[in-house]
DNA sequence: TAGATTGTTAATCGATTAACAATC
DNA sequence: TAGATTGTTAATCGATTAACAATC
């Protein structure tokens, strides 16, 4: 029975579902029952046909799931085949860093440019990427229309930058700067990748006995 | 009241309670109700309640929470003053980004020393943290006693090198490797940072309208 | 056919929110 | 004192787990 309103709960869960698929995939296996997966995943088989269930009918009784089948709805769920475009800005060593091992292809993102203020890296290439001046940004994003920013500025640009770009209509935004970014303008989205949120927790976690 | 048992939803606000009091702190302001932090935050004066009567009573009626006094409770908390030693494995980019550019003292972790195999990184520096051999790595370990190790190692690696450093006693695992670590040895703890999942999350919401 | 396993409904558990007496 | 706001108890809401008929 599909379900109105995805919980985040749900959704959060849905790209370890598509990771594990992945290896299950790259291995061979071709079938897979929601308690096999449940055990790998260490999760309940019943909250795995659960969470699927909200999204259709992707299993046979008696059988379990095909697993490249699976594989390719969630990947489908998640909208890795839509071809987004995303442009990386920030090419120091962090962008630098995800440019230079992140497949972003094998997620479904295409990029061809990444954007910097320093004359050093502008006019370079990284694995095939173009780094261009911050004076292009406008023509490129007006021209070729990303949808995604990555943004790996320091962090008392962060805010005015994406204002600026959601002005362009970026709609989503890969966030790798310590702020919280926010705008009232509907249908735009943000990730927050707080590097400082996880090892604190970690901290917590070995604080304790 | 204080609580036996922390839920893990509760754990994972606090990295950003304390980022936003470290906000508050900054910007010299010096009491905050729940209320008003809750607006800030996005989330309920009652949650902030709740999931801060778990550790002590830090707030006074008809005042509110003092600032820089519930920051100072919630690092400590989360063990910011623990001093926990710390070695990044791989100097890679993304390696090289966390030490040109994380604050690891901000959050309370010290660190001198990452490993690699390449020639020509060890021997090199790194804002005052010096590139050692991995062959270096058993004797550092045993002499020095750090507790946590940062991985930025390819992902064929990470699982048999967690092993090993699991047995010099390393007990938590800030991974940046795109395989979920684990042990049957308890007391070791592992932080995953999925780069991809959040993409995922956020190729998933731009994907439907 | 018999065994396995699904999708779904119902039961349980836990987390969030609301309410309020206590008190600064 | 009066107003504000806490910590905590109780109520609600939602998410997870269990159970099972349907069926491959």
């Amino acid at each position: 029975m599909r379900k109105e309103r995805i919980s985040d709960a749900v959704i959060h869960r849905l790209p370890r579902y598509y990771r594990h698929l992945n290896d299950l995939y790259s291995k061979g296996v071709v079938r897979i029952s929601s308690s096999s997966l449940g055990a790998k995943m260490d999760i309940t088989a019943s909250q795995i046909r659960q969470d699927l269930s909200c999204f259709g009918e992707f299993g046979q009784q008696g059988y379990g799931y095909n697993v490249s089948e699976l594989r390719a709805e969630i990947g489908h769920i998640l909208g890795i085949d839509h071809g987004h475009r995303l442009i990386v800005i920030g090419a120091g060593h962090l962008g630098h860093a995800l440019l230079q091992n992140f497949d972003f292809q094998a997620v479904g993102f295409q990029v061809d440019s990444a954007f910097d203020v320093s004359p050093d890296l502008i006019g370079t290439e990284i694995r095939g990427v173009a780094i261009r001046s911050m004076d292009e940004l406008a023509d490129y994003v007006a021209a070729f229309r990303p949808e995604v920013a990555v943004l790996t500025v320091p962090q008392d640009q962060a805010q005015p930058l994406a204002a600026r770009l959601i002005d362009m209509g970026i709609r989503g935004f890969w966030n790798f700067t310590n702020v919280e970014l926010s705008t009232d303008v509907p249908g735009v989205f943000f990730e927050d990748v707080h590097f400082v949120d996880t090892l604190l927790t970690l901290s917590y976690r070995i604080s304790r006995q």
